[in-house]
DNA sequence: CTTGTCTATGAAACGAGTTGCATAGAGGAT
DNA sequence: ATCCTCTATGCAACTCGTTTCATAGACAAG
């Protein structure tokens, strides 16, 4: 019910298109917020049918014709509504966990092999973030003043790269049990 | 589509009704992975409809009937082939995140009200989780050798405490952050 | 010259998740 | 007596998210 909100924050930092749109919740937006490009268009079509957001369409040369979609006073008032409300607590939905209380049924070693590689994706985000970090808020080509907008984005990303490296730092203790029980397991049950 | 395979990890630690797994998922494998009665009941009945899972009705006295449910080998088969499968990166939706960059277009001080109402709510999770790691895990009561399936339970468990506890330290530094910012506006356009 | 990628939008169908409602007896509270 | 909560299951309607397919021109690689 949110994705409204979220693609009128991306508007209003920066007006764009649908196609627009998608790739930066490929990207920035994306680590917090998932949607395809389907549901953006469909529901970007809802939101200027309620007229929370402003179309005017752009002829391209050597490109198709775009929609350019900017945030309407109403979408603003929508917005400010929802920032008002209870932050509700997140929906969970962690594979990783469901699938270590399950290598209890099973041979640890397939989920091990997964973990590693697990770990290896969360690490090349973490390094991604920092990058990111470096460039936009702390490197030399970064503005000396961040005003509100960029800092807000800051504050977000250093939560990202809290979370990449509280999760590394699990998977650890994740790995070393899955393997102190393999281990035992083996030594209960020798081989030849 | 992992339901399925948090109802049957459920059910092989411990067998039982829909509506005792309705609970399970308001707690345990609830912090992990949310699911309401409905979706259990209608997965249920697709589960057992595969033959992944046994039934058989109970009837009790003062309480309407109830449908016992455990693993059956199929269902055991089909976890382990699940738990072969490549871990998908979780899907993410944090609300908070987009409100934060969205106070960049709104006065922050309602959501400064809601960050701190949400920090609550976490330092409670965090405080549940350390006693229900007391009681079951490194407590006097806990057993002297926890077997694999505790194990994996408890490196669960840890993996949620260091969330939470990752969690408020960012939400200290996001509030902080919301704080400047409004003392800065108020600076910038000061009142009477 | 065919295949593939990028920009740009959209329809249609399906599957998953949410919300509201219904039933029904036991037991406790007011 | 009436209301509320707990146990226990389920239907129906709806919204949200995912997947597959389609169009269409520009441009680069092989």
């Amino acid at each position: 019910m949110a994705l409204e909100h979220a693609i009128l924050v991306s508007l209003l930092e920066k007006p764009g298109s649908g196609y627009e749109l998608a790739r930066r919740f490929d990207r920035s937006i994306g680590y917090f917020w998932t949607a395809t490009h389907q549901q953006i268009y469909r529901v970007l079509k809802r939101m200027e049918g309620d007229g929370w957001i402003d179309v005017h369409e752009v002829s391209q040369q050597g490109k198709p014709d775009k929609k350019h979609y900017s945030v309407a006073a109403a979408g603003q008032a929508a917005l400010s509504d929802w920032l008002h409300e209870p932050i509700e607590p997140e929906s969970v939905r962690h594979d990783l966990a469901v699938k270590i209380r399950g290598a209890a049924f099973d041979d640890p070693a397939a989920l091990i092999r997964q973990v590693e590689r697990y770990q290896q994706a969360h690490s090349e985000r973490l390094t991604h973030y920092l990058a990111g970090e470096l460039r936009d808020f702390t490197g030399p080509d970064a503005p000396a003043h961040l005003d509100d907008m960029r800092e807000l984005q800051h504050v977000v990303l250093r939560g990202g790269i809290a979370y990449e490296r509280m999760t590394l730092a699990w998977l650890e203790d994740v790995l070393a049990t899955l393997r102190r029980i393999q281990a035992a397991r083996a030594a209960e049950r020798p081989g030849p």
